[in-house]
RNA sequence: GCGAGAGUGGCGGAAUUGGCAGACGCACUAGACUUAGGAUCUAGCCCGCUUGACGGCGGAUGGGGGUUCAAGUCCCCCCUCUCGCACCA
């Protein structure tokens, strides 16, 4: 493997400092304290009962070929920061990393290439450790994971077994997104406006035999688990809109004539769901989705061409297109008609792609008068619309706010809400319905057609689905020849023969094995207790270990994980909840995303000769349903330009404008932009950990600004943090290398600044470290240090203090310092410093003085000063006098310690 | 369209929650030390007016209004940006 991006490699080839100065060299003790760690096995973690346990988690990563960016290093900073903080504080800690490492990438290089996936794999998985070893996080390596290990995926099946006891797992056909480029089905998350999510291939529906998890049993209770979470309230809010949990009715509605009598047969109905019950008087007609089932039996003969047509029609049309809120209402006319329960009219059944086959029953009754959908398929197909609710203008728009009812039989008068109630009794009483709960969520597809994957723990016997036993598993992925996508709807693992046929145990018939596998997200559902006890051979986790550990107090990672990860974690958590394998009703106790890291990109345009354009004279302009603008030659709409990337490396820089490389005269146009190759703005996290060592690039990650937020990556400021880690070196270490003789073993003097100084920033590094504050944390420490260069006598402990607060941020430098102080072992379980609550408080303080709002003197006085000598003091001020004199002071405002305010007129 | 969040110097960002706006850092300017500097140290650095200078005066937290002795912070209206969701009946 290359050694060029390595860290211990020294890039900086000494030029002989003057007079040979010891200075503050990451390049020599970041690799020799990461060595001492592993040696010392420093960070190994057990059960300790005598100690708080704290689980401080971070996502695990998937290793991907382009290896690490300096995205991941942020959250993985942060939880270091916290995991080294409260070892400091007493906690038994448990830190762990490992890898998420089944996935399409590596499949999708494999098919490309020939390579097993599982090389590449380990490949990439070397390649990240290496990244992650090098930047000095605490983890207990000895837990590491990878999900596609058979010793973790046996577990993974193990807990495929249990949902399917339960009977949360069964087979269905449905209509997924098969990728025909891919090769393979796509959950509808990984489907973005008609397109697949990685490479952005044509998906289009076909239906499947698949393996499905029933998710939705769990709806309510994954709904109302959140309420005692410590998360962001915007996570949980994208997890309640994705339950999406709506109360309204189930109706019945009959097949009928024209003339209102019923059509006979057992399945002559269909069923919608509403959530306006009370509006049925005003139902004026109802529409099935182009996919429901009762279609054909509803369209008369007359409108079967046109019904067809327009099957065949919306079937073609990508998800984009059916969603396109621009577009005006399409339909067509079934000719068939249903039996409006309540008003007992036979009202026509239409078919329209507005309604969606895969929300809830695929059928409305439409309401024109309530709902501004309806309505505008109504006006447009001249359908009649009944005013129900009094209160709005159903000429103008459908009238969704509460109001008594009109038209309404035995609804009349009543407001919305009663009106409710009042016909859900009715649906119940008369046979028709009932008040019911419906949720957006679906169950959760669960088998894709890929190779590199968990395989099921499940065989096929007389074409039934039988799960195998707990002693059967692992069901190890079997070789393969090839893995080219068999160019049907066929996995892979189907072309291996050997494999997929077996015999029953117990009945010693031949069977089939699944060839599905499971989709990546399996394996991420559970590996938070995998760590607890990782090396188990019997057992997923050992019970007692997990009530130890369990539920992780801190987890850490990207927004992109929001809804997906989070819930189908939480799901199998739960599940695993109710078969009492797992002490905690909700896995992870506290949630905090932190913000991307953007790149600078530098832009400019191109038309299709080539000819190159800066943004000064390109325009933008927005279109209609369309998420990118059109770019074109100012004045020239009709030339056409494309967003040409120049790396950031190779931009050249005259008066701090940014310039095309070969074109001098090109300005180029600075972005901020999610970092990508294609932009040319990746930044390397090996580079920055050459050319200015872990350490820096840690306290800058931090630095930028809250974690929390988006915020572009400026490398000129990393070298603002390796000074500052360069000063505190210098602050103890003279140019032999030796500690600076004005450290002294003295007990630091109270009166000194340095030590009311150091004081202050224990405080506030220490609630800003609670608060998760670390840029201002860092702030702090950096005021300190500034502090003590002025200091001539710099007492033992201040510097022992400091030294322990800046050692989560900079590890290697906190080790190192803390060896030259004289000390023998690592300073991670050291006690964390404290602070005198006396020595926080400054004796004196300045207040300002201010006459009508404006500061016009400051005065020094005692921080406990009372009032009446603070206003003494102010109004002697000359300053002030000349503000008051010939004036009438109307209020004296004083806030001790804070500040003075004369108002006078 | 709906929902959430955010607008503070040239830049990243601070501001004890209503009390001196701009901490800390970057960039920049000047100086010192240097054979050298993309090293280090010292000082300056929101904007405008004014002063020979010390200084003085005024303005400023997206825009407008309000509450208050006092507003980046609280209230109302508007603008812009970012991120989710998007025909969910």
């Amino acid at each position: 493997m290359s050694q060029n991006n390595n860290p211990e490699s020294d890039a900086h080839e000494q030029k002989p400092g003057r007079g040979e100065r010891v200075r503050y060299r990451p390049q020599d003790i970041e690799p020799k304290w990461q060595r001492y760690w592993s040696e010392h096995k420093t960070f190994k973690v057990e059960v300790d009962h005598t100690k708080p346990k704290y689980y401080i988690l971070d996502m695990f990563p998937y290793p991907s070929a382009a290896g690490l960016h300096v995205g991941h290093p942020e959250g993985y900073t942060a939880t270091d920061i916290l995991a080294r903080y409260k070892r400091m504080r007493g906690f038994n800690v448990l830190h762990p990393m490992g890898w998420d490492a089944f996935g399409l990438p590596a499949e999708q290089y494999a098919i490309e290439t020939g390579t097993h996936p599982r090389e590449t794999t380990a490949r990439n998985i070397n390649t990240f450790r290496r990244q992650i070893q090098s930047l000095g996080f605490s983890y207990d390596w000895d837990r590491e994971i990878s999900t596609c290990d058979p010793d973790y995926y046996h577990w993974t099946q193990w807990i495929f077994l249990k949902l399917y006891e339960r009977g949360l797992a069964y087979m269905a056909d449905v209509p997924v997104n098969w990728c025909p480029a891919l090769g393979t089905v796509l959950a509808n998350e990984e489907v973005i406006d008609g397109k697949s999510e990685r490479g952005g291939h044509d998906v289009v529906r076909k239906p499947m035999r698949q393996w499905m998890l029933r998710i939705t049993t769990y709806a309510e209770r994954l709904l109302a688990g959140l309420e005692q979470l410590d998360w962001p309230e915007s996570v949980k809010d994208m997890q309640r809109h994705w339950i999406g949990r709506s109360e309204g009715a189930r109706i019945r509605f009959p097949l009928c004539r024209a003339d209102g009598t019923l059509l006979p047969g057992e399945d002559s109905f269909f069923d919608v769901f509403t959530t306006r019950p009370d509006t049925l008087f005003g139902a004026t007609y109802c529409v099935l989705a182009p996919e429901h089932p009762l279609v054909d039996r509803v369209t008369t003969p007359a409108q079967h061409e046109a019904v067809e047509a327009y099957r065949q029609e919306t079937s073609r049309k990508s998800d984009l297109a059916r969603t396109d809120l621009v577009k005006e209402k399409t339909g067509v006319n079934t000719g068939g008609y249903a039996f409006n329960p309540v008003t007992g009219a036979a009202i026509p059944v239409w078919v329209a792609d507005y309604v969606l086959i895969t929300y809830s029953t695929g059928a409305i009754m439409a309401v024109p008068g309530g709902d501004q959908r309806d309505w505008e398929f109504a006006k447009r197909f001249n359908l009649p619309i009944i005013d129900v609710v009094q209160g709005g203008d159903i000429d103008k728009e459908a009238y969704v706010g509460d109001g008594p009812h009109i038209h309404s039989g035995f609804l009349n008068g009543l407001n919305v809400a009663d009106a409710k109630k009042r016909m859900n009794a009715w649906l119940v009483e008369h046979g028709y319905g009932e008040g019911t709960v419906t949720y957006k969520l679906r169950d959760w597809l669960f088998s894709r057609q890929r190779y590199w994957g968990e395989p099921f723990p499940v065989i096929h016997v007389d074409g039934k689905p039988q799960p195998l036993g707990p002693n059967d598993l692992p069901v190890l992925l079997p070789e393969v020849e090839s893995f080219l996508p068999t160019g049907t709807a066929e996995p892979p693992l189907a072309a291996v023969t050997q494999w997929v046929e077996t015999t029953d145990r117990t009945t010693g018939k031949p069977a089939k094995r699944e060839t599905n596998t499971m989709p990546q997200w399996a394996g991420s559902c559970w590996y938070f207790l995998r760590f607890i006890d990782p090396k188990n051979s019997s057992h997923p986790w050992d019970a007692e270990k997990e009530r130890y550990w369990m539920p992780v107090d801190l987890y850490v990672g990207g927004v992109e994980h929001a809804v997906l990860h989070l819930l189908y974690s939480r799901f199998w958590h739960q599940v695993l909840y109710d078969c009492g394998l797992v002490s905690t009703p909700e896995p992870f106790q506290r949630l905090v995303n932190q913000g991307m890291i953007l790149g600078f990109s530098y832009r400019y345009y191109e038309d299709e000769t080539g000819k190159r354009y800066s943004y000064h004279t390109v325009e933008k302009i927005a279109q209609d349903g369309a998420e990118e603008p059109l770019y074109v030659v100012a004045g020239q709409p009709t030339v056409n330009l494309t967003i040409r990337y120049i790396p950031v490396e190779k931009v050249e820089w005259r008066d701090e404008k940014p310039y095309h490389p070969e074109e001098s005269n090109l300005e180029l146009e600075p972005q901020q932009d999610k970092m990508s190759k294609s932009r040319g703005n990746v930044v390397n996290p090996d580079a920055v950990v050459s050319e200015y060592g872990a350490d820096a690039l840690r306290c800058y990650e931090m630095f930028m600004g809250p974690l929390e937020q988006v915020k572009p990556w400026n490398s000129r400021s990393v070298a603002g943090v390796s000074r500052f880690l360069a000063r505190v070196w210098a602050l103890l270490i003279d140019d032999n290398g030796d500690l600076r003789s004005h450290i002294v073993a003295e007990a630091p003097d109270p009166q000194a600044s340095v030590t009311r100084r150091y004081h202050k920033t224990v405080k506030k590094v220490t609630e800003d470290l609670e608060g998760m504050r670390f840029n201002t944390a860092l702030s702090a420490l950096m005021e300190l240090v500034n502090e003590a260069q002025k200091a001539d006598r710099l007492p033992r402990a201040v510097v022992e203090g400091t030294v322990m607060l800046l050692s989560p941020f900079a590890p290697h430098v906190g080790e190192e310092l803390w060896e030259r102080l004289g000390h023998t072992k690592t300073l991670a379980y050291e006690s964390w410093p404290t602070y005198d609550p006396m020595l926080v408080r400054d004796e004196t303080v300045t207040v300002p003085v201010q006459v009508n709002g404006k500061v016009r003197a400051t005065i020094e006085v005692a921080a406990d000063a009372d009032q009446a000598v603070i206003l003494t003091l102010a109004r002697a001020q000359e300053k002030v006098q000349s503000y008051l004199t010939g004036k009438t002071v109307r209020r004296e405002v004083v806030v001790p310690g804070r500040l003075v305010n004369f108002v006078v007129s």
